[in-house]
DNA sequence: TGAACTTTGGCAACAGTGTTGCTTAAGTAT
DNA sequence: ATACTTAAGCAACACTGTTGCCAAAGTTCA
């Protein structure tokens, strides 16, 4: 049993080594157009240049990387240009709504968020979870035809309660046997590939991480309810239950109307509220004085917003979120910290469930924590 | 330069193991009276034994550990335990507050927020630096005569806000030649030893953190001012400018008075106004929905409470504050979130500071956690 | 009492990591 | 042409944790 921090061996050395690269590769911009030159990599990693060449020639025998032709001279010799190998590695993104599914296949060569083709369907998260299930399967199997091999693995967005560790669902439709259903294991079992669980605001925000590299960076989603997905120190934050991001059951107004959850005047009932009475300007006013508690807490660098009630106005609710930011966090030491939309839209929560997946395998993770793995891998 | 996510290589495998067994040893309690085991720090590490072995001849080799005997036999031959040595390394913390000055010996080899002689003089943060720097640096000296060339380094913990990166005071005081002094760098040149510099909430709860182990914690301070400081899957957060903790200009009621900061209804403000009031009860309770607002966004395990105004009643406030959270967080799957005092009461805050230094040493530092499977097919 | 078993932990050989020193390749500058 | 500069690979290397083996030191049981 390891608690605590774990030990660390030459085979971990490698993988990590291995994964830094990639990640390097696969967010960030080259500075020769077409690629990345192994001094490059050097210099934005901190490995030698030839700790470099070994580990792309590992990472090109098994095809992840190839040459793709030789950068401008800077007074020598050019520099040999390296890229990821389209077609080589994929991940499988799902999104189960409630009444909607989501499905799409990820490039590892492609930068998170790319443009790929995405299916949604019709579906009915409250309906028997073997029909369901059947229906996401189906999906996913379509989706990686032809390409089955190469699939890494495949990551499930829900809306939460659920657990991340365990891959459980709770209580996310009032079907009872939904609750404690282990979905992760069993579309592992089925599926025959390693499968990751998470909430649907934690996806959206790795999306968010994929389009612009920010250490602490919130998520912010305002649908049919309100509720938040945080990148801290450039990890995702799920909290000790999984239970991380209930950015809607603040208290913003003390003597305020009862809330479900217990508590008076909760920001999420104040904004549901307003926006019943069509007063955009009012809500998104509302989230904006919740975003500054959560900046003021958790000095963060970068706001997303998401979610269907964003979307549907969405200059709007960035231009009101941003005033209320500017004018309640002034501080001249502090860049004003800025608010921008979700990217992809209503794409975003399945090419962050596609991120669970390919995140972990170019950043870090433990061997086989990744997810859980089909019985004989 | 390195960006993003930096590459390791041996050297860092090695302190990397070194730091994760003592840490081990310094945090955790031995199953073994008196000692760790070969075996045991195998077993709770992940390093094989003969790994471990390697390791613990370093260490004895520096003067770190020893042998401290064996212990009982499971059904063959007994355990050979091991102990870090006392008195062979140790870290001054340093407690900078506005009238008061906190300088304190930690050793390695003791558990976090062990008695030591802690000797606290009266200052004045608001004089000249220069004096006050004077004082710091005698405190400091007379600390650690006879054991200079042991100290690994000395921790500074002072009121916010400041740049923990740079070293930097910002506004600490009214004292102009205050703002921007890169006390950390001039305290390093004139020591002759490495400083850290930090927030002190990020202090104190660095000393709850050694006392009891916890992935996400918070420590609350109530003084003259509302902070927190953040223990976020198991390291200190600081945000993206060291900005994180402001906890107190959190708004809980949308039309209360004006605060300092320009927003309506600060937790600070209401808090402090119900102690002017001497209403020691509505305090804790405001408290107490400023941390369940917390606990619900970052799914904390653990609150911790301190500052004067804390110490000064403290049953009341861990009371109340539980009281609070019970109340309005109750779900069956979440266990109760204890509420606890700061341990070793004012002088955590110097605790902590020297934690500051002890802990990097001991829980070092492959990037991110290491070992993930490549994309391979 | 003694033989068999169990567990610990060191030694030696090993596999595999990144590093270093050097050589070769392929440009630019003079 | 020639000299210089930069890139990248090869080979030897230093050092990591791992593996196989064995001695030491207990317990268990006939």
């Amino acid at each position: 049993m390891t608690i605590g921090i774990a030990g660390a061996n030459l085979p971990a050395l490698r993988s990590h080594n291995d994964a830094v690269v990639l990640d390097l590769m696969r967010t960030s911009s080259a500075i020769d157009e077409g690629g990345f030159s192994r001094v490059e990599i050097a210099a934005r990693t901190g490995l030698t240049p030839q700790a470099v060449s070994k580990i792309l020639g590992r990472l090109r025998e098994e095809g992840v990387v190839e040459e793709a032709g030789r950068g401008a001279s800077t007074g020598g010799k050019p520099r040999t240009l390296m890229r990821l190998v389209r077609g080589a590695r994929y991940a499988v993104g799902v999104h189960i709504d409630r009444d909607e599914l989501t499905v799409l296949l990820a490039d590892l060569a492609d930068p998170p968020g790319m443009p790929t083709v995405a299916r949604t369907v019709a579906f009915n998260l409250g309906a028997h979870p073997e029909a369901a299930l059947a229906r996401v399967i189906e999906e996913a199997r379509a989706t990686m035809l032809g390409v089955e091999g190469l699939v890494l693995g495949v990551g499930v967005a829900c809306p939460g309660p659920l657990d991340h560790k365990a891959g459980v669902l709770h209580r996310v439709t009032h079907h009872a046997e939904w609750d404690g259903f282990p979905l992760r294991d069993v579309l592992a079992q089925r599926l025959g590939l390693p499968v990751v669980l998470d909430k649907d605001t934690n996806a959206a925000v790795l999306a968010v991480l994929g389009d612009v590299r920010s250490a602490n960076c919130a998520y912010l989603h305002l649908g049919t309810g309100l509720g938040a997905g945080l990148v801290l120190d450039g990890t995702l934050y799920r909290g000790s239950r999984s239970g991380a991001g209930e950015f809607g059951h603040q208290v913003v107004q003390l003597d305020g109307p009862v809330c479900a959850c217990g508590s008076r005047g909760c920001l999420e009932a104040l904004c549901l509220a307003a926006l019943g009475a069509r007063d955009v300007v009012g809500a998104a006013h509302l989230l904006g004085i919740g975003a500054a508690n959560l900046l003021r807490l958790l000095d963060i660098d970068r706001v997303v917003l998401g979610g269907r009630a964003v979307l549907a106005e969405p200059e709007r609710y960035v231009r009101e979120v941003g005033a209320v930011l500017s004018e309640r966090l002034q501080d001249p030491a502090r860049d004003t910290v800025p608010v921008t939309l979700v990217p992809g839209g209503a794409r975003a929560v399945a090419d962050g469930a596609a991120e669970l997946v390919l995140a972990p395998a170019t950043r870090t993770s433990l061997p086989g924590r990744v997810g859980s793995s089909p019985p004989t891998a």
